[in-house]
RNA sequence: GGCGCUAUCGUCUAACGGUUAGGACGGAGCCCUCUCAAGGCUUAAAUACGGGUUCGAUUCCCGUUAGCGCUACCA
C-alpha cells in the first residue's frame, strides 16, 4: 500500500504549483488505493506564519480532496535529532564550528562549487567533542564522501536514472546551531519515520534528492521511490511567484473568482501529466482511474496568462464545460454566493445563464439585469432595431406593451404572442424582439428573450418597457 | 562558474524508428439562430540548430543554442 504525502512550508499562501503536486499525490493515493498524508514542514520558525497555515488548510479543503493523516513537523524535532545524532554516530557526519553568519554567498562565487569549510570535517572527534563541551555553537554537516570516485545513484519515476558523482555534492548541513534540524534532515527522517514509499515533488527538488538519498543511507533507511514533476511557469518563462506574477498564482484567487474546485483540479492535471487519449474533461473518478507516473511529462509547463486576462483560456474553457455539466439546481446552488438573490429566483433564472459563464462569478454581469432595481441607463439609440428607426422601435415597444399585459406570461406563450405581434406589424420577428431586449435588459446582448421576460415577470417587464418608451419621447 | 534537468503548433499535449506529425484551448471562416452563447463543419499553425547511427529518425547517440532548477545553519 502506497503512502505519499503533501509537505509543504508554511511561508506564504497556497501556490497553484503546491495545489498541483497535492493533486497528484492525491491521485496516485487513491489510484493505488493507499494512504495520503499532509505534513507542515514548519522547521523554518522564522519564515512560518499563521495566515500561511490557513491559507493552505483554506486552498486544500477548496479542491475537496481530502487527506488521510496529518503531521506537524515541528513536532517531531526529537526524532530528527535522533536520525542526525545517528549519522553522527557512525562517522558520517561532523560538527562545524564555522560561525553562522560568516561567508553564505561568498561560498559558492564564480569561482567554483563550495564543497565544505576546511578545516572542520577533519577535526578530529576528541578535539570537536572537547570544544562542543565547552559550549561552542555548531552546525552538523553530513560528510559526503567525495575522496570517493562514485556517484550518488536512484532511479526517479518520472525523470529515470540520476546519478551525481560525490565530488559534486557539498556537506550540506543536518542541524542548525541552534540544535533546529534543517529541511533536508527533517523531511528525510520524517518520510523514513512515516514509512513514505513514494515523494511526489516539484522538480526543484530533484538536485536535493541526492542528498536525500545520501540520508536516508546513512540513516539505514530504504529510500522511498522519487517522481519529480515538471514546474509550473509563467508566459515570460520565469517561475510563477506572487511577487512579480501577482494573485494570479495563488489558489484563492480561482476560488474567489468562481472557478468550480474540481475544474479546476482537472485543469491543473493537464499541466505536465496527460492521460495519453486525447481526454481533457474527466470527472474526479477519471481522473483516480486514469492517473499513473507514467503519464507524466518531463518538460515544465507554462500557465497562459495575460494582465488582461488574468486565467488560461483552457482552464477557462474547462470551468465553463464542469458548469454546463452540472444540474441546474447544482449551479444554482454555486451561483448563490455570487449574487444577492435568494434561491427561488436563482434557479428560474440558472437555465437562462448556465452556457453563457465561464466562471461563477460572470452570473454578476451576464444576469445583472434580473436583480437590478433599476437598469443601468443606457442610450436611447441601443433601442433602434436592425434595418428600423426610432418610430419602428416606439411602435414596437408600445405594441409590446399591449400584448405583454394580455399574454399568458410562459416562454411559449410569450414567443406566440409576440411573433403574431411581429407578423401583425409587418416586421421581422427580429426587429420585434431588438427593441424589447434592449427595453427589458439594458443591452443588446442577453439571454433569450422569452425565458428572460417570464423570469423578470410581467410587472418588471411592464415598467421597463414604459421606461424605453420614454426615453423614445 | 559548477552540477542536474528539459526542448513537437501561440498555449496544454499525442505519436512500438515507418503517420498526410493527431487532439484540445485560443484565432479565422461558414452553418444554426430572436441578440449572445452553446452546438456542428472548415481552416491557418509545430518536431530549436548541427552532426551521427539506421533502408528509414519527432523518436536513439553526440555537440551547439536556449530555458529551468540546485549550488544557505530557506524550504
Amino acid at each position: 500500500m502506497p503512502r505519499v504525502r503533501f509537505a509543504p512550508s508554511p511561508t506564504g499562501f497556497l501556490h497553484i504549483g503546491s495545489a498541483r503536486t497535492y493533486i497528484f499525490n492525491w491521485l496516485y493515493a487513491r489510484h493505488n488505493a493507499g494512504t495520503m498524508i499532509l505534513r507542515l514542514d514548519d522547521t523554518d520558525v522564522e519564515r512560518n506564519t499563521e495566515a500561511s497555515v490557513n491559507s493552505i488548510f483554506d486552498g486544500l479543503r477548496w479542491l475537496d480532496l481530502p487527506w488521510d493523516e496529518f503531521y506537524k513537523q515541528s513536532e517531531r524535532l526529537a526524532l530528527h535529532r535522533e536520525v542526525a545524532w545517528a549519522i553522527f554516530g557512525k562517522g558520517l557526519a561532523y560538527r562545524d564550528f564555522t560561525p553562522a553568519a560568516v561567508g553564505d554567498s561568498e561560498k559558492s562565487g564564480a569561482q567554483g562549487t563550495w564543497l565544505c569549510n576546511p578545516g572542520m570535517r577533519e577535526l578530529s572527534r576528541e578535539e570537536s567533542d572537547r570544544r562542543a563541551a565547552a559550549g561552542e555553537p555548531f552546525a552538523l554537516r553530513f560528510r559526503v564522501p567525495r575522496e570517493q570516485a562514485g556517484a550518488v545513484v536512484f532511479t526517479d519515476a518520472v525523470y529515470g536514472e540520476q546519478s551525481k558523482a560525490y565530488a559534486d555534492l557539498e556537506d550540506f548541513a543536518l542541524l542548525r546551531s541552534d540544535g533546529m534540524p534543517t529541511y533536508h534532515l527533517a523531511s528525510c527522517a520524517d518520510d523514513a519515520d512515516l514509512r513514505i514509499t513514494h515523494i511526489i515533488r516539484g522538480q526543484e527538488h530533484l538536485s536535493n534528492a541526492f542528498k536525500h538519498q545520501l540520508i536516508f543511507d546513512a540513516a539505514g533507511a530504504e529510500a522511498p521511490t522519487f517522481a519529480h514533476l515538471p514546474l509550473l511557469m509563467a508566459p515570460d518563462g520565469m517561475k510563477l511567484s506572487k511577487r512579480v506574477h501577482g494573485p494570479v498564482v495563488s489558489v484563492t484567487t480561482y476560488r474567489d473568482a468562481g472557478f468550480l474546485p474540481h475544474a479546476f483540479v482537472n485543469f491543473l492535471c493537464l499541466l505536465g501529466w496527460s492521460p495519453k487519449n486525447d481526454r481533457e474533461r474527466m470527472s474526479r473518478e477519471e481522473l483516480v482511474e486514469l492517473f499513473t507516473l507514467e503519464g507524466i511529462n518531463r518538460a515544465n509547463a507554462v500557465v497562459n496568462f495575460t494582465e488582461e486576462n488574468p486565467f488560461d483560456a483552457k482552464a477557462l474553457w474547462l470551468n465553463a464545460e464542469h458548469i454546463r455539466g452540472l444540474a441546474s439546481d447544482q449551479l444554482a446552488a454555486e451561483l448563490l454566493p455570487f449574487v444577492p438573490v435568494g434561491p427561488e429566483k436563482m434557479r428560474q433564472i440558472t437555465p437562462l445563464i448556465q452556457e453563457r459563464i465561464k466562471l461563477l462569478k460572470d452570473v454578476q454581469t451576464v444576469a445583472d439585469f434580473f436583480f437590478a432595481e433599476k437598469l443601468a441607463p443606457y442610450d436611447a439609440a441601443e433601442l433602434v432595431p436592425k434595418k428600423g428607426d426610432a418610430a419602428m422601435a416606439k411602435r414596437v415597444l408600445e405594441r409590446a406593451r399591449e400584448v405583454l399585459a394580455g399574454a399568458e406570461f410562459t416562454h411559449d406563450g410569450l414567443e406566440g404572442a409576440l411573433r403574431a405581434a411581429a407578423e401583425g406589424l409587418g416586421i421581422k420577428a427580429g426587429q420585434m424582439f431588438e427593441p424589447i431586449r434592449v427595453a427589458v435588459c439594458g443591452r443588446k446582448t442577453a439571454p433569450p428573450l422569452f425565458g428572460t421576460l417570464e423570469a423578470l415577470g410581467r410587472e418588471t417587464a411592464l415598467g421597463r418597457i414604459e421606461e424605453a418608451i420614454a426615453k423614445l419621447s
